[in-house]
DNA sequence: ATGGCGTGTGAAACACGA
């Protein structure tokens, strides 16, 4: 069983990439971010005709999450935000599939280390780390799949000493990343693959995914309970070839059954 | 040093991304 993630950056322009991907992959569960649309603009007819069930949060313009299943699963105890925390950007969207609570996440950006953007993005990320907290007690079996916005090592950029210190690899976001570790959490990608230079998001300016010049910022987390199952984690950069594509690209990870 | 591209809003120029 497959579970992915994509920043799809406007589902409305990305959906043909989207359905495409889903009928050359037949991925089980695909987790999307930044879908730009609000709530009832969700494409649910063309995801249905594909096979595909869904809960989504959206929001005009800018973020909002999406879970999508292929039938015959289904999304139970579908929560949208994290409970207790009441932020009006919609990030966070939760569900259970098949027994495993999926964790879907847009994360922010946080623009530069002395924005007020950046003072935000240390509060969510403080929100997150407990909201995940208590989903483990509640679900031992839980992935957590998203654009993070952190490249947690030196090996996820493409120019460690440039950015050093700034946002998306400062150590208080990288300490984050590891105080989500510490709830009993693995980065699947590394269980699998220790290169460097192994990126999910490149910038559209300067030829940049050309030059491989990115930075590995998507990523899944698995619990610990689930981790035995884990058999494969793979970025795809095929949709990053294709014309109009998103600036992130799928990465996935496959479950034993 | 700056912006370089892409998307949305709304109908030009700006906000935002990372």
């Amino acid at each position: 069983m497959r579970f992915a993630t994509w920043n799809v950056n406007s589902l409305k322009v990305r959906l043909p990439q989207v359905l495409q991907w889903l009928a050359d992959t037949q991925t089980e569960v695909l987790c999307l971010q930044e879908l730009k649309i609000d709530q009832p603009s969700f494409p649910l007819a063309e995801l249905e005709a594909a096979g595909y069930r869904a809960a989504w949060f959206g929001q005009k313009t800018y973020n909002g999450v999406a879970i999508l299943v292929r039938q015959p699963f289904s999304l139970d105890d579908v929560v949208c935000g994290m409970p207790d925390y009441d932020d009006e950007q919609r990030r966070v969207i939760a569900a259970t599939v098949n027994g495993i609570r999926v964790i879907c996440a847009y994360f922010v950006n946080g623009e530069a280390v002395d924005s007020p953007k950046y003072q935000y993005k240390l509060t969510w990320l403080a929100q997150l780390e407990r909201y995940i907290a208590s989903e483990l007690q509640q679900h031992s079996q839980l992935l957590l799949l998203g654009d993070y916005n952190i490249a947690p090592d030196d090996k996820d950029v493409c120019d460690p000493d440039g950015w050093r210190g700034k946002v998306l690899c400062s150590a208080p976001e990288r300490e984050a990343f590891q105080r989500l570790i510490a709830l009993g959490l693995s980065d699947s990608f590394r269980l699998f693959n220790q290169e460097w230079r192994q990126f999910t998001w490149w910038d559209y300016r300067a030829l940049m995914f050309r030059r491989n010049m990115g930075m590995r910022i998507d990523h899944i987390l698995i619990s610990d309970a689930l981790k035995p199952r884990a058999i494969a984690c793979e970025i795809d950069k095929a949709p990053r070839k294709l014309l109009r594509p998103s600036d992130h690209v799928p990465v996935t990870l496959t479950l034993a059954d």
